[in-house]
DNA sequence: AGAAGTAATGTAATATTATTACATATCATT
DNA sequence: AATGATATGTAATAATATTACATTACTTCT
């Protein structure tokens, strides 16, 4: 029979989304990766986690609400900005300012078994440099970010400002809309 | 009603808000690059520029709401809205995206009769940097700008991104918060 | 000056994003 | 099981921004 009802130890994710394996994958090191810094990956943060991996371009609060409701349960405003403000603070996402919507954290789109998280938290934590195309609404992280953070941060030394995060967002057009003379819009965006 | 109690035109700026003489003189010199740029001044758009550079800190869109109000005219959002677009457009103002709220531009803070509205628009227009301090809320945008540019140029240019518009925001403390360990909040912020 | 066309503003309603305050439930530890 | 800390549920509201349409003001041309 059914030991019990209630949502599983967060130690055995379910998977009421149908997250694929790929995802699920990522979801787990997630959950190592909070869980080394003393932060709790439960069952709802993981289906935020979930679902903004899911999505191709940043998804909105909101957005992420109406997908909760699907499930069994349905969430108010807090519920979903409590998970984001977690994940968020464990740097697994990112927040785009300029659309207000969220991103996965691209170490976290690409593979890795290995543990780096410590570089994961220097690099990502606090600071973070996107290219956003206006087109398709695509969103990369930009890998080679010590330049930027480096000049960002000699300047703040001239300035004797604290720098204690920073935010570099790029607007434009992507490669792939930038040489499609079509016109097309919401062609899928490259994957970072 | 009264017909004659209409606002001069934008040639002739009244002065309802008691504008300092360094404000007004800024508010003529942007009055004077945008119509260099074809735009008109109206006198709603001098007024809520003057109350942007009135300001010690980024004011939301709402403040200025509440500040207009005490005109005569009764002004809604879109009032507001439309007047910061205008503002934006011409690179008169930059907009926080942290904040949610707006600032002027530094060009027009630093006094200068020459007309560079050339370099201004090339500087600022598309793009900005910012210092943002969390302790008394004061804002500095970076001069020396160029370098953390090109160092974006350069990598759009290597991911072959076309770049329509840039915006970096670090957030920490301020000289001046940095060296206070008072712990005093909301101290007057040094005027960029 | 008068007419016509364009740009700017007024107004009401609504949309979107985010937070506060307080109650309840769950987890970790003893 | 009792405890304290953490997480979630819920209702109400705040803060920011946009849409659609009516009106007014300005510019240009006769
Ligand atoms: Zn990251
Ligand atoms: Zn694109
Ligand atoms: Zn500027
Ligand atoms: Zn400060």
């Amino acid at each position: 029979m059914n030991m019990q009802t209630r949502t599983p130890p967060s130690s055995l994710p379910d998977n009421s989304y149908g997250f694929s394996d790929r995802i699920q994958q990522q979801l787990d090191h997630a959950g190592r990766l909070c869980a080394l810094q003393g932060g709790r990956m439960t069952a709802q943060r993981r289906d935020v986690l979930g679902l903004v991996l899911s999505a191709t371009t940043p998804v909105g609060a909101y957005d992420l609400l109406e997908q909760l409701k699907t499930s069994g349960r349905k969430p108010a405003p807090p519920t979903i900005y409590r998970a984001l403000d977690f994940l968020l603070e464990h740097g697994l996402i990112h927040r785009i300012e300029r659309l207000s919507a969220f991103v996965p954290c691209t170490h976290l789109l690409h593979d890795h078994a290995h543990d780096h998280s410590h570089d994961h938290t220097d690099a990502c934590l606090h600071s973070a440099q996107f290219l956003i195309c206006r087109n398709c609404g695509g969103v990369t992280e930009i890998a080679d970010a010590p330049r930027v953070l480096d000049v960002l941060k000699n300047i703040c030394g001239k300035k004797n400002f604290t720098m204690q995060s920073a935010s570099v967002e790029v607007e434009g057009l992507c490669e792939d809309c930038t040489h499609s003379t079509t016109g097309q819009k919401g062609h899928t965006p490259t994957p970072n």
